[in-house]
DNA sequence: ACAAACGGGATTGTCGACATTATTGACGAT
DNA sequence: ATCGTCAATAATGTCGACAATCCCGTTTGT
């Protein structure tokens, strides 16, 4: 595998810690408090805040500082929507141009996640699904897509948790899944479009029920 | 019109600058010197170049400073593929969105893109043409992949140059246009969807006809 | 003649200090 | 009691200076 990791410099080490949800929605963040908490220079602090603003993970507004963004429902919803067209693109050009390797790759994580559905680990199989659209972006060979993609993945992620906990949702995710893979398989790209396209409106349609149901409980994932 | 400019801050006045092409691609930015050019400090033109970096506008290796990005034409075509995604999206939900206002405003646009395109006015042509799409922007009412298709298409837009040089180009644009009006004023979400994405498939295909184009004489075009 | 080490000049990265701006709470007038 | 004024405080924005790094032409050694 080609990821190599990034220095940890202050921006890599904010990001983190926000995507990470390790800061509270809305939280101010003081650059100096931040300085001294990440172990770097007030500089770095005000270079990453402007990258992660420019990025969508804080809001900075001149003079009053900068807070983690709160990402709202309704934004939550709309990137997921953005998403979608653009993996159905990813999707689309994946299947004319994925190799032999990259799909036994895929049938690999395929196999792993049905494990992993089975066995109950719902960590894990969030893993590999983000893995398996992973493969699915290098097959596709479209940098700007693929990066445009990650950036709304990493904002939307803390709305994920709640989707595990739909009924039945990783057998029906599984099934989603195994269509895709096969009309890659077929370099069928119209087909993996489509597939790709309702597999994210499913988990549109199912972050919109985590939401629901957060407002009828918003007791779990109120706190960190 | 909205529309309020933004305060001459380094960012806004680079920004610009870039994208009206008043930098030859690949230049250098040397901080001090856009300082000093600008008429602000060393540490604003910092903060502007790593918000242009984050946008794609320049890029920023440590130590080694800051290039106005050269877009390939490669990349290009990737930029409008994903544009043609997020704007077929926010096409499919303007349809059921749009105001008798709003369609009102359009109709008028594309009277004038017309007359524009009888009198020979390339220019104008091309500006109210941003003004058609930006206007289903806000009828579609969806502010995230309103903010991802305009920074995408301030990338490009250096190559939307060369496409007004083909042949009953813009005849063609006009009834493509006439086609996303009429699925918009029928309120029929897919068949705007479907419009928006033939239109740009088409001007996908214009760009690559400008480019190699521009490859067998690249002498317009080469200066600013 | 060629490659590697060297060094001057230019540019970026970082730090501390200071000016500017918001926020908060107390105080006082109506 | 409520509102407005004002000072105190805290945080941000900006600047200048210095250190670290890179680039490139020159020297040096074989």
């Amino acid at each position: 595998m080609k990821v190599l990791l990034p220095a940890p410099d202050a921006y890599h080490l904010l990001r983190e810690a926000i995507v990470a949800g390790r800061f509270h929605p809305n939280e101010r963040l003081v650059e100096a408090a931040v300085a001294t908490k990440l172990g770097v220079g007030r500089t770095a602090v005000r270079a990453a805040l402007v990258r992660l603003d420019q990025e969508g993970l804080v809001t900075l507004e001149p003079n009053r500082g900068a807070r983690v963004r709160l990402i709202t429902d309704r934004e939550a919803l709309e990137i997921e929507e953005v998403r979608a067209s653009i993996e159905g693109l990813l999707a689309y050009r994946a299947a004319t141009r994925v190799t032999p390797q990259a799909l036994r790759e895929l049938h690999q994580v395929m196999m792993e996640m049905r494990m992993r559905a089975d066995g109950g680990d719902s960590l894990g199989y969030s893993e590999l699904n983000a893995r398996f659209h992973q493969l699915i972006w290098v097959a596709a060979d479209h940098p700007t897509a693929s990066r445009l993609a990650g950036g709304l993945k990493s904002q939307a992620i803390r709305f994920q948790y709640g989707t595990i906990f739909r009924p039945g949702r990783q057998e029906r995710s599984l099934r989603e899944h195994e269509a895709i893979f096969g009309a890659l398989k077929a370099h069928d790209a119209a087909g993996a479009e489509a597939a790709m396209r309702e597999h994210l409106a499913e988990v549109l349609d199912t972050l919109q029920w985590a939401i629901e149901a957060h407002h009828r409980a918003p007791n779990w994932a109120a706190e960190l």
